[in-house]
DNA sequence: AGACTCGTTCCCCAGGCGGGAACAAATATA
DNA sequence: TATATTTGTTCCCGCCTGGGGAACGAGTCT
């Protein structure tokens, strides 16, 4: 499905990748049965039994009406993580207030897998819709927020990310080599935003600034909105300064931490 | 550690078993590498080390610096987990400005596992900090949604899930057993709402309210503060009439989905 | 009442997995 | 710089666990 950058082998668990496909089944869709799930998977039965016992007695699944969904304890786990990032607090405050200034969507990323994992991201009165969701990753090419978080990493990183890149034009404007690629970066360095310009979804446009603690980069803020209100004068203009000052009061109260 | 109701046997998978142990360790403590974990779980290194590996390649967790912790994914899937639950949206908007509105903590409990588990949380203006956090687990007896919510299901499974309690007195309100649990309930049915008072915290009272689609219940919702704001009067008056009515609103508006 | 589907249980046996130990790499100590 | 210590990694072995098949029991639908 997407690009697995740090393949590494290594021994690797059968039962615990089956207990995560039961999982994954169960996050996509709820209220589904031993059978159900055995057939989806191609394991028998009991198999499946034993593992849905398992999650079971570990509060991962319940039970409900006949068939399981995930439990809430997962909501749990999302605020540790939440909390273990750090500044969350701080990012949610800033994100929200950005929304709510400008109306538009707004949202803070990280780099994960070499790809962008959402941490948070809120939509002010005129929102678009759009698909990104927290906790979900998207490629790092493709985006303002991959593009300007990978601008900052350090470059053996940069390099090891590219490497294991597959570029997939996602529009016509999606950034399809390394070159192009490397280009861009340095061009976000110089101006201190990325942009993306209908390079993930046709008809939409971001602009990204980068937070950083000293010189490590923690992540990007970035504004989106449809073309139509997102011209490249307001891009480059009063939308750039937008994020960029959201960045930096984040850097601020961050800095100490 | 908590009572263990729905205890049945069963086959279990140790492989599985010792992955979540692994989570639950990130979970309380980031950062820590293969040796730590070994040590506290008393594995063997090599064990540990392919666990992680396989963690790592589903993406559940994170190499970061010279350690792991969760990966931003348990963010994607509580977020499926809330849609799942139904109505969540609602029971958030609900909560938000009921919470805004008093300035109090509110809260929206469903039951998983004979425990209370909180779906939702909003603190208001002058909040006291709880302990209590989203996803986490309390039982039944000692809180107010957790009463509520067991005097309105269905009678077989008050009495499985009574069975199976084991009354620890956390305060010295606390029900300390199932006659007195019982009474309360019928209590609570008579009145339309359930109160804690101090039976779970020293110092904090709370009224919640059930919310049920037709005969079934839902859930409940609370509000929480202390007992010096809290009075009896306040607590059977409009306090008790803030949550049945935020409880109305959330039966109305879930009723046809 | 019969034919279905569901979840559960039992048993078997292959190979997966946990463990120990050796290895490698990084950091600390002197 | 050399030595000692701690880290993560790899290898291999052998027990036993966990996956599969099939039988069973309970509902549910014709």
């Amino acid at each position: 499905m997407s690009p697995q950058p740090n393949k590494r082998p290594g021994r690797t668990i059968r039962s615990v990748q089956i207990a995560f496909n039961i999982i994954d089944l169960l996050q996509e869709e709820a209220g589904i049965g031993v059978t159900r799930i055995a057939d989806e998977l191609g394991h028998s039965k009991s198999t499946v039994h034993s593992h849905l016992r398992t999650l079971e007695e570990r509060r991962v699944i319940v039970r409900e009406g006949d068939g399981y969904r995930l439990g809430l304890r997962f909501l749990d786990v999302a605020s540790h993580v939440r909390d273990q990032i750090g500044n969350f607090d701080i990012v949610q405050k800033e994100v929200d207030s950005l929304a709510e200034e400008t109306g538009e969507i707004v949202q803070f990323g990280v780099e994960e897998y070499g790809m962008v994992s959402y941490l948070h991201k809120a939509q002010g009165e005129h929102a678009v819709e759009t698909l990104s969701r927290v906790g979900t990753q998207q490629p790092m090419y493709s985006t303002s927020l991959g593009k300007t978080i990978l601008a900052y990493l350090p470059p053996e990183r940069i390099e090891e990310i590219a490497a294991a890149m597959e570029y997939e034009p996602k529009t016509a404007n999606t950034i399809t080599g390394p070159e192009e690629l490397f280009e861009e970066l340095e061009t976000i360095r110089e101006q201190g935003y990325g942009i993306d310009d209908e390079e993930n979804i046709n008809g939409l446009r971001c602009v990204s600034a980068p937070v950083k603690n000293d010189e490590t980069i923690l992540g990007a803020i970035s504004i989106t909105g449809p073309s139509s209100r997102f011209t490249e004068d307001r891009l480059h203009g009063e939308l750039a300064d937008y994020v960029r000052s959201a960045a930096n009061v984040i850097e601020l109260n961050t800095k100490f931490s």
